[in-house]
DNA sequence: CAGTGGTCTAGACCACGGC
DNA sequence: CCGTGGTCTAGACCACTGG
């Protein structure tokens, strides 16, 4: 038997899948729902938040709560760099872990200065079967922090900068693109310059905004694609089990 | 003067962040919070449950209520065909909407047969300044229920399909790949043969999963990127304002 | 002003986990 | 068995929007 205010909010979902409730219609008030359901109030309010969140509805103080148009635009994505490379134990090939002075190009990403130290890290990320990606990272150098060979093999760069910047999260901002190989790269990914690469960018930020990661993943493009999915529907998934 | 409920999650957030709690510990229980915080346990339950919202906490039925491990690998991105476009009035080219058999592919991708018909909309998408992404789209044809030039022209195609369909919500399944222009896109995209491309493969389905849409869009690798972020930050930002 | 959503109380009973 | 989170009540007061 399910809770009183989980049959409130799929009777409503139902109404509004339905037709009966249309986006930008009034529900009827939290007072009446009370009634029609023979509850209390907050119990009514529990069912209709599951439904604001899921942004099926929204609430207006002293108004009431209306139907949203569903969003179709925004997408949830699954990422990061092992997704490539999967439970394949010899999947990722470290090339280079140095601690170097930045560029210029990795100044600017991670704001800092040539007096600065980053870390530097090149791989090669295998399928099961082929090379699938060239990935390069760089991290500012934190003294006495040492990087464990076993954490630059397995795990993603985003728990890697947390875990060495000691930070409970991160903010993860990712770029996608595609691009042609170029001089550096196809070598690399011992493919010929200008084919076709699906290049992603990530940017890490502590939570203070201040750039603590900066990297490019180059794939190649038929070992790699990225899917995404409604975000309304994850919701569901989470909030309703519709 | 914020809510209780809001200080409360704030609190906890700040006792997360700040290490006092890390990953895997247990919060003190809703009963201890109420007295803490000398209020009910509905009140403390309702700052809790922000906070599980968003992914800092689990709850555990009959044992506590437990601090996660942030999650950077899911994020949440922003697109729909119209962002290319953005707001430049000539921005799209119909090049053909015809009602047709479909071809073996389409039927596969529309769970249709031969004998069906679908719509299928050509377009092209341009930038301010330039030539910027090809776009094909299927759609299966219902009888009496035609499409309108103007929003050929301006509305995303899960919003067009929505309408068509008369459906209150569609799932958006996005793909993300690269690859080069092959024979037939790269006239249209006035490049060569073999360029690079970020190609945007789109599947929706209605809420019953039929498929009831399908297209590419394929994007001058120089138009176009895909920008992401994790999902903890945004849910940050609505369910805290952090 | 009356009606709405937003917050909060001080209890209650239940299902669950672990001892 | 006791302590935990999950559900629910029947009220209260507030801030807000509209007429």
């Amino acid at each position: 038997m399910q809770p009183l205010y989980h049959r409130i909010a799929e009777d409503m979902i139902e109404r509004i899948k339905g037709g009966e409730l249309k986006p930008g219609d009034m529900l009827p008030s939290e007072s009446q729902l009370s009634a029609e359901y023979s509850t209390s109030k907050m119990t009514v309010r529990q069912g209709l938040s599951l439904l604001v969140r899921a942004g099926y509805l929204r609430s207006v103080p002293g108004k009431g709560n209306y139907v949203e148009h569903p969003r179709y635009d925004l997408l949830t994505m699954h990422f990061d760099e092992m997704d490539i490379v999967g439970d394949y134990p010899q999947g990722v090939k470290l090339l280079e872990a140095t601690i170097v002075a930045p560029d210029p190009l990795v100044q600017d990403k991670l704001g800092l200065t040539e007096k600065d130290k980053v870390i530097v890290l090149k791989r090669l990320l295998y399928t099961e079967t082929q090379l699938a990606a060239y990935d390069i990272k760089y991290m500012p150098y934190i003294k006495g922090k040492p990087l464990i060979e076993k954490e630059i093999q397995y795990i993603p760069f985003a728990r890697m900068v947390a875990k060495h910047g000691e930070l409970f999260s991160v903010k993860n901002e990712v770029t996608i693109l595609a691009a042609a190989a170029d001089q550096e790269v196809a070598p690399m990914l011992e493919t010929s310059p200008g084919s076709p690469l699906l290049v992603i960018e990530q940017k890490l930020l502590s939570a203070e905004q201040k750039p603590i990661g900066w990297g490019k993943t180059y794939c190649l493009s038929d070992c790699m694609q990225l899917h995404a999915v409604s975000a309304q529907f994850i919701q569901d998934k989470k909030l309703l089990n519709l």
